[in-house]
DNA sequence: TAGGCCATCTGGTCCT
DNA sequence: AGGACCAGATGGCCTA
């Protein structure tokens, strides 16, 4: 509860005000007292915050000429080694810590984890804003971090590629590390869904539809989700025998939240089939009834494997074509729909180029 | 229950 | 000195 909380930065700043970290902040004061008790026990301590495991740091702030205004304390105050013998320590003066100086120390811990909570929220809306961008978005069931950068990073590699030679990248030399099987069905299952949305819409406007933002025409549509349940998963549509667990699998967690009631009754889920697909390779039909250049221009499809060397289930459970026909027996019209995922493209440039990205 | 993912704390290092 | 960045440790949550 309290990680869910932090996740909300807004509140961060109040709560740092009220005595920093609350789950903490009595660990650390202990942590303190016992960093005290444990420099006076061993004599020839005096360290500065932060310095429990070496002495580099308390090195450098002595070396800086750390000094306490208010409370500058030799180390005979907390020392008494009572070895005669033993060669002086060279250097400044150590300082004990004294109660002020644990409470400036604690004050810059806190600081200093503010900042770094901070730094981490920014690192993570940049991400986030990654994720909005990379061809698969979802807001139920975000692409993990690393597979974000992935996803990205194979993104970029074939959009340069496709600007270097003006076709599909080989994928043979791409990238071949691995998404999650889970991403690997997000990704898959997303196109999918959406290239049905899209079209839908698509008829619903004569054939043409908004685009607010020319980047991320996609963004423009508002999906609803529905669910289906492994149950239904695994007995609905008998005709699509390639269709396997894993990839029900991903469909039941892309449409667990925000399902409007209706489309969880048996007779609504029957219709709604995920796609097949037999060689991995999957995409959205295109409507007969489109226009040349809606064709052209909405036509999107995609070749999905997953990156440990064996398929995805996804893409073999998808039944259409690289070409954007169908290929199967899949009613991508019934395909249940979707909730706030979003594929990305832009106008009608090479999505049968791009689509081989997800190979990773 | 193990493993993955994540947020947070923490100390070290570098830089200004 | 203080901030930014980094990496290790830790614990919580979730899912298979």
């Amino acid at each position: 509860m309290l990680t869910r909380l932090f996740n909300e930065p807004s509140l961060l700043p109040d709560m740092q005000k009220f005595g920093g970290w609350v789950d903490d902040s009595g660990s650390e004061d202990s942590k303190m007292k016992d960093e005290e008790q444990e420099r006076c026990r061993l004599g020839d301590e005096d360290l500065e915050e932060g310095d429990v495991k070496d002495g580099s740091s308390r090195a450098q702030s002595e070396i800086a000429g750390e000094e306490d205004d208010d409370e500058d304390v030799d180390e005979d105050d907390c020392v008494d080694d009572g070895d005669g013998d033993r060669p002086k320590k060279r250097g400044p003066k150590k300082r004990k810590m004294t109660p002020a100086r644990l409470e400036r120390s604690k004050v810059r811990r806190q600081k200093a984890n503010a900042r770094e909570r901070t730094r981490m929220h920014d690192l993570n809306s940049a991400l986030d804003n990654l994720r909005k961008v990379v061809p698969c978005y979802s807001k139920t069931q975000k692409l993990s971090k690393i597979e974000t950068l992935r996803l990205a990073k194979n993104y970029i590699w074939a959009l340069s590629e496709i600007l270097r030679n003006g076709k599909r990248p080989d994928v043979v030399s791409y990238d071949k590390r691995s998404l999650s099987q889970p991403t690997t069905n997000l990704v898959a299952g997303c196109l999918q869904l959406n290239s049905r949305n899209f079209l839908t819409e698509q008829c619903q406007e004569g054939a043409r539809f908004h685009l607010p933002n020319p980047s991320f025409s996609m963004h423009a549509f508002p999906y609803q989700c529905s669910r289906l349940s492994s149950t239904h998963c695994q007995s609905g549509s008998n005709a699509h025998s390639l269709r396997n667990h894993s990839f029900c699998s991903s469909y039941e967690a892309l449409y667990t939240e925000g399902t409007s009631p209706e489309y969880n009754s048996p007779d609504y889920e029957s219709h709604h089939s995920p796609p097949m697909c037999v060689n991995g390779n999957f995409a959205l039909r295109q409507p007969e009834s489109l226009s040349p250049d809606a064709e052209r221009g909405y036509q999107y499809s995609m070749h999905y494997t997953n990156l440990h060397g064996s398929r995805s289930s996804a893409a073999h459970g998808l039944a259409y074509g690289p070409s954007g026909t169908r290929s199967g027996s899949a009613h991508s019209e019934n395909l249940p729909p979707f909730h706030d995922v979003h594929v990305h493209h832009d106008r009608a440039p090479p999505y049968d180029e791009l689509n081989a990205l997800f190979h990773n």
